[in-house]
DNA sequence: AAGTGGTCTAGACCACACC
DNA sequence: GTGTGGTCTAGACCACTTA
């Protein structure tokens, strides 16, 4: 049985299943196939798209995980009735701060630290190093439409990532692991909460004694494991939520 | 060919690659599996538990997505280098306040208000929901151990969740409508900010004017997509933060 | 070149919902 | 009963890493 890309030409590196769930995605978010309304089933899938059902099943799997569809056995598989904000989310993730904003907003920051140090204990268990491993200790304000926006202090092992100079760090980190070192980012782990605003928050952010502050604290990770940074970002209440988005787990 | 149960007889309702990701699962708690070292191979593994390769997939599915192991096409499968914060991520997973804490401490709510109403505009649009739709409008302060912990109001359509009454409220809505009405809960949409004090936040959570609170806006969403809660809760900033684990999205 | 994980198939049976 | 999605198989080829 022949397999799929026979006489395709440019299709390399993105899998059939991907790309199904990515035609599908259009046709949500395009409204073709709207909240509430059942999908066509596997069967017809399988067939529109030339394929079998497993692979519809894996493009759906990806969908269901990213709560745009909701599966009912026996019944059939649905558009979720809040695909809407499903989209808002997808829409607005992953890249760090630069990313986050570049289309709308104007981002620039000012690097009030740059150096090469050894760790501390606490950031070497983070970081799961050594003490004797170098790690980058940055600190910059990012400023959005010149308002100051958040404070940022990330910490990064050399071991994992290097050729960081100013002229990087006074634009995005993240472009650079993914675009130059060709890196690829896997997860995070976010620890959030509020806090009073401190001499800092009230140099740099412009916070007025006594003004709340929200911190995150995370540590991220590549695809390979490697946790290649751990930070606190400290941002101005008055600018701003975290938007997060849950799946109970499969246990 | 015989499918897998054959002659077992109480193994309904549990999937194989559920059980065989639950068995790697406990392997890698207990350290048999160690950070960093890698898996045996998926031909191996599909000989130890006597399943084909797909089967074994679709467990190590599971476990990638609870960022326990890491992928390495052509490499191999490695449990992850920081697979112990996984764990405790996953350990301390989804339940509401009351399960969240009931093993470490003591919970206690104090119901400030509880009725029904219809709902306004706002909340119709966030629980996808009619003008003409009853809610609930549940007003909660929860205790941790004598202390004042979280301010919680949850709108809940009665379309969705019904039969509460003050008693389920004083203890757990979680729980109810897990075990009683058998409804399976899906995902979460959260926004975290940070705000300043309030009156009841003062009052209640026993806030110091200016004190800074965390405040978390969420709606929750059933398995079958149906949207059942629309609350803010809010929290001493002193009193723990939110922890937060994301996944890169497959795009 | 050999071995790993990634993708894909065609076909089967199971669990569940709806009529 | 009929039809849906869920699970599972045995076998094949592809993409990548390692040597």
């Amino acid at each position: 049985m022949e397999v799929g890309l026979s006489f395709s030409v440019e299709v390399f590196n993105i899998s059939l299943y991907r790309e199904i769930a990515k035609k599908i995605r259009t046709k949500i978010k395009n409204g073709l196939y709207k909240p509430g309304e059942p999908l066509p089933r596997q069967k017809e899938l399988a067939l529109e798209y030339k394929t079998s059902r497993v692979t519809i099943q894996k493009a759906l799997d990806i969908l269901f995980n990213e709560n745009l569809i909701v599966r009912k056995q026996g019944s059939g598989t649905f558009v979720s009735p809040n695909s809407l904000s499903a989209l808002d989310i997808l829409s607005s993730q992953y890249g760090g701060t630069t990313k986050l904003f570049s289309d709308k907003a104007n981002v620039s920051t000012l690097v009030l630290n740059f150096a090469i140090r050894l760790p501390s204990l606490k950031e070497c268990e983070k970081l799961n190093i050594l003490e004797t491993m170098p790690v980058y200790d940055i600190y910059r304000l990012r400023n959005l439409d010149e308002e100051p926006y958040e404070l940022d202090r990330s910490i990064m092992p050399l071991s994992v990532i290097s050729g960081l100079n100013e002229n990087i760090v006074k634009n995005s980190i993240f472009s650079f692991i993914q675009n130059k070192l060709n890196l690829e980012i896997g997860s995070s782990l976010r620890k959030i909460g509020a806090d009073k605003a401190k001499q800092d928050d009230i140099k740099y952010l412009k916070c007025k004694p006594n003004d709340p502050v929200l911190q995150i604290s995370q540590t991220v990770s590549l695809k390979d494991g490697r946790i290649f940074e751990y930070s606190h970002t400290r941002h101005r209440y008055d600018k701003g939520n975290i938007v997060v988005f849950n799946k109970v787990p499969i246990l």
